[in-house]
DNA sequence: TAGATTGTTAATCGATTAACAATC
DNA sequence: TAGATTGTTAATCGATTAACAATC
């Protein structure tokens, strides 16, 4: 009843906990404990419970979670029970396979076109879609009621394309190009840095290799 | 001098702190203050002053920092001053994209090698690489010292692959792949999810269009 | 010296975790 | 009733932020 603001360190992981009900009804497993989902998703219990409890009541002491129940109250929550039109700017190899990717052209989502500055990419065909003008742009978004578009060309180009979606209406932006895009308040941009991650793990690595809690490697 | 531990939330922004800088100095900006940095990172001063301060104490009061002289220091406390040769599995789209991306072969990485099992691949340049065998695993990371694994590989492969990384002696692995990966203590995977980013924004999408503060949309 | 800006302090806020009462 | 497991409480921990003393 209450339009509870959830914490964003959970809705961060709904996703994870959706993936990890999908694979469990893959394999037939219809009712788990919040230590096995806790589990296959990679987290602890404790913590999947305190997130659940969020959302509302939805298992049974003693018992556990009804798998498809649950998996249908977060899809729920996170909106994935609605249709989002996405648009995807940028047909390289990341676009592309962005356009092939499964979480990207199911439940819930569905990529309406793909868009491309080079005339010479026009209508070529990917993941069934063919590629279509920039200048499209906001009539697409018009026509499909697009609210969310995904951003995969090259950092040069990406403000300018994030501008164009702006203007077209869209809220919501997924940036995939290395670049920081400024945009007015409303207008929720997520950015997806890849080489981020590899400069997290090397942080790690070099941990690892160098000094254990003594120093060491220290030349004499 | 001593080996401080520095915050998880502070390592996650140093990649993006050393990307606002090498802006900064594409545009020849030599200097600049904490609240000049923050901007082009997208994040406050008062955070930006407290994660450096955690390398150290690199600035001056009064002027700002050394643009050049700062980007170093972060790259060295990351660690990308060492070379850091990577291994890609799985050369479909996005392996290809991976291969292809600047900052996977820029300051410190260097991609040594490209491999996929489907053998109708094998000799295909990418990126100025041969795809290989990915039998050949063990011996490329025996050859060149691969510390860093990136699975590309659709979600069913992903676990076997990333096992037979851990028994060639990959500490660190990147997985792009939408599953969930068994790994002893020692090491390091990151998880990099395509698709939840997507779902994340339809959440707060969705909270944007129903609800304002005092429920609304609800039907009479 | 006056102005500017860092680096640090301390207060606040949010997230994690263990423990357990509620209850199936 | 006994056993199991949720949902919640409360304590701990870490991250964020504003404010300002230090100092260029």
């Amino acid at each position: 009843m209450s339009p509870t603001r959830i914490p964003e360190a959970t809705v961060a992981r709904l996703p994870v906990y959706l993936r990890a009900l999908n694979a469990l009804l893959e394999g037939d497993i219809r009712t788990c404990s919040s230590e096995e989902l806790a589990t296959a998703a990679g987290v602890n219990s404790a913590k999947l419970r305190k997130d659940l409890s969020h959302l509302g009541s939805y298992g049974t002491r003693g018992v556990g979670y009804d798998v498809e129940y649950l998996r249908y109250q977060i899809s729920r929550e996170i909106g994935l029970t609605q249709d989002w039109p996405v648009v995807i700017v940028g047909i390289g190899n990341l676009g592309h396979a962005l356009a092939n990717y499964s979480g990207f052209s199911s439940r819930g989502f569905r990529t309406v076109a793909l868009l491309d500055a080079d005339t010479s990419r026009h209508g070529e065909l990917v993941a069934g879609l063919q590629i279509r003008p920039f200048t499209e742009l906001a009539a697409i978004v018009r026509e499909h009621g697009v609210a969310i578009g995904v951003i995969a060309t090259p950092a040069a180009a990406a403000q300018s394309v994030c501008d164009s979606m702006v203007g077209a209406g869209i809220r919501s932006i997924l940036n995939f190009a290395p670049s920081v895009l400024s945009v007015p308040e409303e207008v929720d941009v997520r950015m997806v840095d890849l080489s981020s991650e590899l400069q997290i793990l090397a942080y790690h690595e070099q941990r690892k290799s160098n000094g254990g809690p003594d120093l060491e490697g220290v030349p004499a």
